[in-house]
RNA sequence: CGCGGGGUAGAGCAGUUGGCAGCUCGUCGGGCUCAUAACCCGAAGGUCGGUAGUUCGAGUCUAUCCCCCGCAACCA
């Protein structure tokens, strides 16, 4: 069975994780469910970044020790993967020993090879705040954080020799011009930070205490990314014991980062990689940022949404196809009120919930919950609506293939709007009134035409929405749900003895209420 | 100053290699009654940011200008 690993970052647990955490993850697991779907022995990694000056701030802000407060968020954590049935294979938090281990031998492996080196880190320091700031993050040459006046100050620090890589990281990128999607970022990336020159980085600390020793030099903490970005590698027992996943998993398949991140994937990554002479992985993606109407969400301006509050209100299902639905593939993705209300009662509960709905409703009607469909008689319009839905669930294939979701989902909901148009076409209703026998075997063909098409339209939407997929499946009584049955279309099977409860998909959302309700949480009011 | 992305119907967006300007929602009108007042059809609505070019022909190529958003490195 061919491989496919994929990872997440591993978050900053600092706070409470918003929707764009969520969606990164969402992402991930909509791929990973894919991958399966499609026959890949998929493995799905995330977790947890658990050091940092930040996390001892805020552990002591709430009187914790930084242990303490990582464990308390990566239960949190776990619970809202968990909420969102997302389905990873591992979960790594750098506390770990598994993780902490492994790292100490990288770095040592790393100086002794002579990519690292003993140096000097300068930089803005807030005495209050124990942080140092670059130059352009200051405000008004003060403190972003408390605005108090800054210190100009060095440390000894250990450096790793990024120039030294500088030729074969380009070559890299030339050689590879599909590393990373989308393209365009890929771009913005070589221009301004490849291409100039790329500067070494700092890989460690002696200014707090939270964090990896280095085992030849305790004072100094490992430093960020050397201890991040290899838990893609530590997660998989990498220079360990049992390195049988290492073996079989690495490099990953698929990367998913926010673009804020793509830096440091796109550059020390692969670097830090060549240095231990490992594989680069094959494809980092990097998705745009959730903003609401003009601005980004942020805390000063109150205007974040946490995943909660989406999902327990209407379901995790209809928050994933949103977000799914609504997020462009290079492109940022503006939220608004108006835009998800719209989403909800048009796509989820008229066109598709509706459909299945007075599809299942006819069939009880009409034929008492059974139709015999081996002895169908195909109306004119059939010949047409197959063919739209073979060939949008082809194309959905497609889209899914290159990571473009909100494209594969547009796609199956052509064949929703195909398969509403052909209700009207066919008019089951003159059908059943009509004395004929041969129109009784159109209506029995009409039928078994729109189970089918909603069948392919359940099948299609397994790896975007489980549990939606699983209840059309249920209500049509039906359970050929692989994959490939997508592509093939078939109407007569016999005898069709649908569910006789017909509840609702999605029960259609009061329009003033819930854009009050979203407008409340944009405003940062619940 | 630099880099990336945008500027297409009231709103949100598609527009592959240049060839009669599309989609969703909204608005207006019509149809249908199986269904969650859902579904289907039709219409109105755009000098495709400005200007100058290339071309038989440009939203699509070239130049230049204007406006909006984001990024500028060791901040996760």
């Amino acid at each position: 069975m061919e491989k496919y690993y994929i990872t997440t970052p591993i978050y900053y647990p600092s706070g409470k994780f918003h929707i764009g955490t969520a969606y990164t993850t969402i992402l991930a697991d909509t791929t990973k469910r894919y991958k399966k779907l499609r026959g890949y022995d998929a493995y799905f990694l995330t977790g947890l970044d658990e050091h940092g000056q930040k996390i001892e701030t805020v552990a002591k802000e709430n009187g914790k020790t930084p242990q303490e407060h990582v464990d308390f968020m990566a239960e949190k954590t776990i619970e809202l993967w968990k909420r969102m049935n997302i389905q990873y294979d591992d979960f790594i938090r750098t506390t770990e020993p598994r993780h902490e281990k492994i790292v100490q031998e990288i770095f040592d492996r790393l100086m002794n090879q002579g990519d690292i080196y003993m140096g000097e880190y300068e930089g803005w320091y807030c005495m209050p705040c124990e942080t140092y700031f670059t130059e352009t993050q200051l405000v008004d040459g003060k403190c972003p954080d408390c605005g108090r006046e800054v210190k100009k100050m060095k440390e000894e620090s250990y450096f790793f020799n990024m120039k030294k890589y500088q030729k074969r990281l380009e070559e890299f990128y030339e050689k590879n011009p599909d590393f990373i999607e989308p393209i365009s970022r890929k771009n913005e990336l070589f221009n301004n930070f490849i291409k100039p020159g790329i500067e070494d980085l700092c890989v460690s600390r002696t200014s707090f205490d939270w964090g990896i020793k280095v085992k030849a030099n305790p004072k100094h903490v490992i430093y960020v990314w050397l201890d991040a970005l290899t838990n893609y590698i530590t997660a998989l027992g990498y220079l360990s014991e049992d390195d049988s996943k290492f073996k079989k998993y690495w490099p990953a398949d698929l990367q998913i980062v926010g673009k804020d991140i793509i830096r440091f994937h796109g550059i020390y990554w692969p670097i830090f990689l060549m240095a231990l002479d490992l594989p680069i992985p094959k494809k980092i993606y990097a998705h745009g940022f959730i903003s609401i109407r003009d601005g980004k969400m942020s805390k000063s301006k109150g205007n974040i949404i946490y995943p909660e509050q989406m999902i327990d209100r209407y379901g995790l299902d209809a928050t994933k196809y949103y977000l799914l639905r609504e997020f462009p593939f290079d492109q940022d993705m503006t939220v608004t009120p108006e835009n998800f209300v719209n989403r909800y009662n048009g796509d989820l509960a008229n066109d598709l919930g509706n459909l299945l709905n007075r599809t299942i409703g006819m069939i009880n009607k009409y034929f008492e919950g059974t139709v015999d469909t081996s002895n169908i008689k195909e109306t004119e319009f059939d010949e047409v609506l197959k063919k739209l839905a073979l060939q949008k669930a082809k194309e959905a294939e497609e889209c899914l293939d290159n990571l473009h979701y909100s494209n594969a989902l547009e796609k199956i909901w052509q064949i929703v709007s195909a398969s509403n148009k052909y209700i009207d076409d066919t008019k089951p209703w003159v059908l059943f009134k009509s004395e004929d026998e041969q129109d009784k075997r159109l209506l029995a063909s009409v039928m078994a035409n729109l189970v089918e098409n909603l069948r392919i339209v359940a099948v299609l939407l397994q790896p975007f929405m489980e549990e939606t997929s699983n209840k059309i499946f249920a209500q049509l009584n039906i359970d050929l749900r692989d994959w490939d049955s997508s592509h093939e279309y078939i109407a007569n099977r016999g005898t069709i003895k649908v569910g006789k409860d017909v509840e609702p998909l999605f029960v259609r959302l009061e329009v003033e209420k819930e854009l009050e309700y979203l407008e409340n949480i944009i405003k940062g009011k619940k």
